[in-house]
DNA sequence: ACGGCTTCTACG
DNA sequence: TCGTAGAAG
């Protein structure tokens, strides 16, 4: 549920954009015949003409719905163009809307700090913007105000819908304004040619809301659209919320708004105000009732986060009904399709972004009649998250049979022949989190820090490359998708050949190839597979998912338990991990835990990769930003240069021979003893724990806690 | 027995 | 921590 934070001290500025029916802009530009013609984007279009998830304008005109299905919006407007979503693997593929929207990402995130909301919506902080265009060109010191601007809607002003623009250019322009008002001003301003510049590159329009805080630029946002912009000034609040049924309300719109008009008989926000926060806490619990409180006086808090990636990957797909699963052959068919989905969007989160997934997680959702508890839901079950698709469907496979077993519980169902007894599987999902950022190339960083080249600083350049979207360049997307097969199998093929050449005991290829248990298509292969066969005893404790399915050998275990003192001190975006809550001992218990079993091939081998697409465009978030900005780290360097600079000289393991991209595949040859153990412990945990196979086990000081600089997570470094 | 699919946040 | 629920688009 909602909680509430405090309110900044100085007047921030905040804006919320919105794509205007995005995936209906997104399939107009790729079919310009469409564009201005009222337009639906639809999925699955076999029953009913399938359902809208996106209606353009022009159609709404006639009374055309989300929600609605294809057939019905015919009947409403016969000329209605409805164009499907992209299917791959039995199921809807949402990649290019995704890529679009990162498109427009990295547009918008070039005045400010830019968080992306949802495939569709950003927040962006202008404060910094808007105060030094307020010392710097002021509104009021501009004779020509852009066009784009003057469309603003002022909500206060106006009001008895005269004279429009005039009082638009007036009030913004205002020199007797007080210092919000200005702030406001210039957000709209920068907000308008943001917006303009979006349409420019990327042929779509969106709306806005500019106002103090999320709560209020999200309101504003959708207010005016399509194309438009809303501003609310300070005065203009209470107002603004007053009359406003409080099912708009951001967070209001379900069970907790329905409590407050059932429970508390209040349907607008301007009701919520006789409530005193004791009486709201009291219902609704401290932090609810304190959000519940602040948002009648339309406060909030709640900061901008800085991120242009979004938190983890998920693919699913409904069986409804009678297309409920009823095999384990078809759940792990289905499975077998969502974990290559995942597999293809982590690997191209590595490969753009040099991150990764740490947990991996399923979702079904099941009936089960001829029970008395036919209700209850299906567990999710998460694990560590190997790479490489089939290991992927493997644990997808296990974890799903773990939660069907403790679905179906301990009473005994009986099982005729090979008939399915009384489940379903009505829903699966497969995702991964816990995405995080692999180290850059510690030691070229070292190298700014000791002398580096003070010639290329410049505070442009790390603007343009630091908060740079990584968007898909090509505005289908799809081609960097399709290329990722290929450097899937390269990788698994490469870590066959590790285990073989250093016989690692605990990548032992049998235990990958084991069966875990009878994939027989009955109920009675899941039932049998239930308690007797000690590897398909499944707990929900990830350490028992290693077990069965991380190929350890027992003797493993052990050196797992090497750098149990050891604080992890992640160097990349380091204090995000902190502030995060990942501190020491958390992450020692971890790294126990995780040990995927090809994730450092992927490291290395993701290192290799950045040097050699030189179109890509690399994104750092802004807790990275953050973290240099502290120590003004400024480089002219992108992110995958600095990775060149990285893996050519000062490669981890230390040959050095990497040529240019055909070459690659011979210099795969470590020499393990050159790894500097300094660096190894600057490594996420994960590649951590697979580097300490191949490392000597080595006593390491401990790095400072956390220091004022950030420099102290990369002076302990040696530069071999 | 369904709108389908994703992502995020808060809570216990 | 993990697993669940709610919310949104």
């Amino acid at each position: 549920m909602p909680v509430s934070r405090p309110e900044s001290l100085g007047a921030r500025v905040i804006a919320h954009v919105d794509m205007d029916c995005f995936y209906v802009q997104v399939e107009q530009r790729k079919q310009p015949h469409l564009s201005g013609q009222p337009t639906a984007v639809v999925q699955y279009n076999s029953w009913k003409g399938g359902g809208l998830i996106a209606v353009s304008y022009e159609a709404r005109k006639y009374g055309v719905k989300r929600s609605m299905r294809g057939d019905e919006a015919k009947q409403v407007c016969p000329q209605i163009q409805l164009v499907k979503v992209p299917v791959s693997r039995g199921k809807a593929d949402l990649c290019i809307y995704r890529n679009a929207g990162s498109e427009v990402v990295s547009i918008l995130s070039r005045k400010g700090r830019c968080e992306r909301a949802s495939i569709d919506e950003v927040y962006l902080d202008l404060t910094d913007a808007s105060e030094a265009m307020l010392a710097e060109t002021p509104p009021e010191s501009v004779e020509i105000i852009d066009e784009e601007a003057l469309k603003s809607h002022i909500l206060g002003l106006n009001e008895d819908g005269s004279n429009l623009k005039e009082n638009v250019r007036e009030w913004l322009r205002r020199s007797e304004a007080d210092h919000r008002d200005k702030l406001l001003a210039c957000g709209a301003l920068i907000v308008a040619e943001l917006r303009m510049q979006v349409l420019k590159e990327t042929e779509f329009t969106c709306s806005a809301g500019i106002a103090h805080n999320k709560m209020l630029a999200k309101l504003a946002s959708g207010m005016n659209k399509p194309a438009q912009q809303t501003v609310v000034p300070f005065v203009s609040v209470k107002g603004l919320l007053e009359p406003l049924p409080i099912k708009k309300m951001k967070q209001l719109g379900g069970k907790l708004g329905s409590s407050l008009q059932i429970d508390l008989g209040v349907n607008t926000v301007g009701e919520l105000l006789q409530f005193s926060e004791e009486k709201l806490q009291e219902r609704y619990g401290i932090n609810t009732g304190t959000w519940l409180w602040n948002v009648a006086r339309g406060i909030c808090g709640e900061e901008v986060e800085g991120r242009l990636l979004p938190k983890s990957h998920g693919s699913g797909k409904t069986f409804p009904g009678p297309r409920a699963l009823k095999t384990i052959a078809s759940v792990e068919h289905w499975l077998n399709e969502l974990c290559e989905e995942l597999s293809e969007r982590l690997h191209s989160d590595l490969d753009q972004n040099k991150r990764i997934a740490r947990t991996l997680t399923l979702h079904a959702r099941a009936f089960k009649f001829s029970d008395t508890d036919s209700h209850k839901k299906f567990p999710s079950k998460s694990c560590p998250l190997r790479y490489g698709a089939t290991k992927i469907q493997e644990d997808a496979l296990n974890l799903f049979q773990a939660g069907l077993r403790e679905y179906l519980g301990s009473h005994r169902i009986k099982t005729q022949g090979s008939q399915h007894n009384g489940w379903g599987i009505t829903g699966l999902s497969v995702s991964a989190s816990k995405i995080v950022a692999i180290p850059s190339g510690t030691s070229s960083i070292m190298k700014y820090f000791h002398g580096g080249d003070q010639t290329n600083c410049s505070t442009k350049q790390v603007n343009h490359t630091v908060i740079t979207e990584a968007a898909p360049l090509s505005p289908s997307g799809i081609e960097s998708y399709s290329g990722l097969h290929p450097s899937e199998q390269y990788i698994e093929f490469r870590a066959e050949e590790m285990r073989i050449r250093y016989a690692m005991p605990s990548l032992d290829q049998q235990g990958s190839k084991r069966e875990l248990c009878s994939r027989e298509d009955t109920c009675e292969a899941m039932q049998s597979a239930d308690d007797k066969d000690p590897n398909c005893s499944f707990s929900n404790q990830a350490q028992d998912v290693q077990e069965i399915s991380a190929l350890s050998s027992p003797g493993t275990e052990n050196c797992l338990e090497l750098n149990q003192n050891v604080p992890q001190i992640e160097s990349h975006g380091g204090n995000k991990y902190l502030r995060h809550g990942m501190r020491p001992e958390e992450l020692k218990r971890k790294n126990v835990k995780d040990k995927g079993s090809s994730s450092i091939l992927r490291f290395f081998q993701s290192c290799n990769n950045s040097s050699s697409s030189p179109k890509q465009v690399q994104v750092r978030t802004t807790d990275e930003n953050k973290a240099f900005s502290s120590t003004s780290f400024q480089s002219t360097s992108s992110y995958s240069e600095l990775h060149e600079a990285d893996v050519r000289k000062e490669n981890l393991f230390g040959t050095s021979t990497l040529g240019q991209n055909g070459s690659r595949r011979d210099t795969w040859d470590y020499k393990i003893d050159e790894i500097d153990p300094s660096v190894v412990n600057e490594l996420p945990p994960e590649i951590q724990e697979e580097l300490r196979y191949l490392v000597r086990p080595q006593k390491r000081a401990n790095i400072p806690k956390r220091g004022s600089s950030i420099a102290h997570y990369f002076l302990p470094t040696k530069n071999s």
